[in-house]
DNA sequence: ATGAATATTT
């Protein structure tokens, strides 16, 4: 079996040196021997360059007393050849300030002028320049291009002044080389057009283009999207002939540039012409299905690599690979690609890991990733910032935060990339101080990027400061608003119940002739359920349908759950039915919905389908299912369902799931068991949630003793929001029995911790106005009316028989029930 | 003995 090799970054297997014959036994020579010891040295030095030993041939070098130009080049050249550019600048300032002197010549200048281009020594490179024009009277047309090379690689492409430009029209002789440079130079600048235009100028001089000529200019239609021009390129390559369409430089960029363009089936047909191919060609045309979207058939390529015995797959290979499978979630594939990695190297290189870390985060198994992230001798920021997302996008968010601070405990400094996941951070866990601190972190280092304000203007929303939220929106984008920050301040609104506000910016968005999309929608329909009215959610669905955006997974399970909590199930339903694309989402919208109707065995089959379909239900739809049973008295269906979700699907249940059961047992009078069941889950069971459920069944089926129990456990448990309510419920637990004595001291209990329910509502939607009432409250302009009709009925209700049953409320207001 | 050139993870 093939050994994976990676390449390192400075790859030598590249130089000139490896395309020459095997070396030669060496020639031992004497100091004295004859006129010819000169070139043998010389052969000698190159030898040693050649099997990658520049500092030994420098060593014998420096040993000789006289050294001609010829010996001072050959070091200079092994030193390029072998990646140390450095060193050969060094050894040129040597051969320059040499005791005996000696004069560089045009190799000296050509291969010290490459030594500057690779290090990027513009200074020493202009020094060289003044050097030749004073020594020479012409510049030969290979030292003019290593000029021209110098400069494309040394000089910021962004610079108004072009030195390469002077250079190129000074040259007295050009040749396909010259030109090749100054197209790469001209796309370098982002020139496409002056480079296309100077490829078409060479042709016209009656000069061949070679292969690197279509290597340097298939950027400049790609950049242009220039698909005419890409295809005409290509026909100038196929008529070149076979040296060219053949050629791998050439087969590997032309799949890319059709790759880019969107047009992957010429990529494949370029592909496929190419009677050799080497690693490099494989890799772009699995890269090329992975950036047009096609991830299968970029394993499938990959697939072929693993079983061809002359090819070996390289960083890049795996690298590809891992993408796809990420994307497609494929977890299987990806633990295949591990284990063959692990298998076949000695070392996984950092990008490797770090793949591997996003692909378990992609297949929700962040803590194989942090068990990868954790055995990585070397990290880099990429690495830490993997890590960090990866822990963000799993709902780990406090991990992600922790690993924050150890990364810069380890002098790795906050990017850009995981400012990002800080901000999702804090917009998760709805802590607006972290993303105030972030924010600080941005403005303090000047960091930039781009839609950093869409960032900030969610994190400022849903952590709760919607006015800041709206201040950046309004002030920091006034020119920049794009499709992304519209929604993210839609939903900002959407998501604080700020309904109105949300749909005032979506009329903005429209009139500003911005156009929603599928995120602006499954945006602000979650607002239509808070509005109440089902009007306003049809209008959206009907936006959905004329601008073709329907069809959208996110909008299709975003109209259910409007349709299902507006009570219009079975419209939720048929958008079910017609949704072309359905995912875990979608599913569990329509479960959810039937459990609020106390549709449980429409749940229930539905679920069903669902478990032989090709989605895989998550904790959410658990969640949905489980509440539907215990809505409709499906007890043991439940209780097996939730057997199933562990030990079948690997969910592991939270607090959530625990409620549900809790619930489930509770209603169908099954207090005892329910309570057990609590008992049963240990200190994983101490959540307000939990309890609550059982005192709510405690209510129900009357149980005193039990219900005081349960509360006293709640009061300690001390979880804030809900506590008020769980005061409630046991007052009317004890105003249940008549008791109410004790139903005086629980409220008495609640004034003095200051704990206030808050008040009910209902609403009803009259010709598309939504009306709200509140226990008491006054605030509608018929109240009067209102009022009077109410007392009509209860008189009517009275002569009808009825007696209704008082309870008291913590808030003194009495509750009619039943 | 010298010059131009392709693929990559958050």
């Amino acid at each position: 079996m093939a050994i994976v090799s990676f390449n390192s970054p400075h790859n030598p297997t590249k130089s000139h040196y490896h395309q020459h014959p095997p070396p030669q036994p060496l020639s031992i020579t004497t100091p004295n021997s004859n006129p010819t010891k000169t070139p043998s040295i010389r052969a000698h030095l190159s030898q040693l360059c050649q099997e990658g030993r520049p500092d030994i041939a420098r060593s014998l070098f420096n040993t000789i007393p006289r050294p001609t130009t010829v010996l001072w080049n050959t070091i200079i050249i092994g030193f390029i050849c072998n990646g140390m550019s450095h060193e050969a600048l060094c050894f040129y300032a040597r051969m320059i300030n040499s005791l005996t002197p000696v004069n560089p010549d045009a190799y000296t200048y050509s291969s010290t002028l490459k030594g500057c281009a690779n290090t990027q020594q513009l200074k020493v490179g202009k020094a060289l320049h003044c050097r030749i024009l004073r020594s020479h009277s012409t510049v030969s047309t290979i030292v003019g291009n290593s000029l021209l090379n110098m400069y494309s690689s040394c000089l910021n492409p962004l610079s108004r002044f072009d030195l390469v430009e002077n250079v190129f029209d000074g040259l007295r002789k050009r040749n396909v080389v010259s030109w090749n440079t100054m197209v790469g130079w001209y796309v370098k600048r982002g020139l496409f057009v002056g480079a296309l235009k100077q490829f078409k100028l060479m042709m016209e001089m009656g000069v061949r283009p070679t292969v690197v000529s279509f290597v340097n200019v298939f950027p400049a239609v790609v950049a242009m999207k220039d698909t005419n021009n890409c295809d005409v390129l290509y026909g100038l390559v196929v008529k070149m002939g076979s040296e060219y369409v053949e050629n791998l430089f050439v087969v590997s960029s032309a799949i890319f540039m059709y790759a880019e363009l969107g047009d992957i089936d010429s990529a494949r047909v370029v592909f496929e012409v190419a009677r050799e191919r080497d690693i490099e060609v494989w890799n772009t045309m699995i890269g090329g299905y992975v950036q047009n979207d096609c991830y299968a058939e970029g394993l499938d390529i990959f697939l072929r690599v693993l079983e061809l015995n002359d090819i070996v797959p390289d960083t890049v290979t795996f690298l590809a690979a891992l993408t796809a499978v990420s994307r497609l979630q494929r977890l299987d594939f990806g633990q295949q690609v591990h284990s063959y990695l692990l298998k076949n190297s000695m070392i996984v290189p950092v990008i490797i890991s770090n793949a591997l870390i996003a692909m378990y985060s992609k297949c929700n198994l962040v803590d194989t990733s942090f068990k990868i992230f954790e055995k990585m001798e070397e990290r880099d920021i990429v690495s830490w910032n993997t890590m960090v997302s990866a822990f963000v996008q799993n709902e780990c968010d406090d991990e992600g935060l922790m690993l924050v601070y150890e990364m810069q405990n380890q002098g790795f400094r906050i990017d850009s990339v995981t400012a990002t996941a800080l901000l999702s951070a804090a917009s998760n866990l709805r802590n607006y101080r972290i993303g105030k601190q972030t924010h600080g972190y941005l403005l303090r280092n000047w960091i930039q990027f781009e839609g950093i304000e869409s960032y900030l203007i969610d994190m400022y929303a849903k952590s709760g400061l919607i006015s800041i939220a709206k201040q950046l929106f309004e002030k920091n984008c006034v020119n920049t608003k794009d499709q992304v920050t519209w929604n993210a301040m839609i939903a900002g609104y959407a998501q604080n119940g700020e309904t109105d506000q949300a749909f005032t910016v979506l009329r903005q968005m429209l009139e500003q002739n911005e156009k929603p999309n599928s995120v602006t929608l499954a945006s602000i329909l979650p607002a239509c359920n808070l509005s109440g009215g089902v009007t306003v959610g049809k209008q959206i669905h009907g936006f959905a349908l004329r601008h073709s955006i329907h069809g959208n997974v996110f909008v299709g399970s975003a109209l259910i759950d409007m349709y299902s909590k507006c009570g219009a199930i079975v419209s939720g339903e048929m958008v079910f039915h017609m949704t072309p694309e359905k995912n875990s989402v979608t599913y569990t919208s329509i479960i959810l919905g039937y459990g609020q109707h106390g549709l449980g065995g429409k749940a229930l089959s539905l679920f069903q389908i669902m478990l032989e379909s090709a989605v895989k239900p998550d904790a959410v739809t658990f969640v949905a299912i489980l509440s539907a049973c215990s809505y409709a008295g499906m007890i043991d269906q439940g209780l097996q369902i939730f057997e199933l979700m562990e030990s079948e699907y690997r969910i592991p249940p939270t607090p959530e799931h625990y409620c549900c059961i809790v619930d489930m047992l509770g209603r169908a009078g099954r207090v005892i068991e329910a309570y057990e069941f609590i008992k049963n889950l240990g200190n994983e069971g101490n959540v307000a949630g939990i309890w609550g459920s059982l005192l709510g069944a405690c209510r129900i089926h009357g149980e005193l003793e039990l219900g005081k129990f349960v509360a006293k456990k709640l009061f300690t448990l001390n979880e804030g929001s809900g506590m008020a309510g769980y005061h409630v419920l046991l007052s009317n637990i004890y105003a249940d029995k008549g008791m109410w004595k004790s139903v005086d001291g629980v409220r008495k209990g609640m004034r003095d911790e200051g704990l206030r329910k808050e008040s009910g509502c209902s609403w009803i939607e009259i010709g598309g106005t939504v009306n709200r009432f509140t226990a008491k409250d006054k605030k509608h302009p018929q109240f009067d009316m209102i009022y009077a009709k109410l007392e009509n009925l209860a008189m009517d209700m009275k002569i009808a028989g009825y007696r209704p049953i008082a309870r008291c409320t913590a808030d003194g207001t009495s509750e009619l029930e039943d």
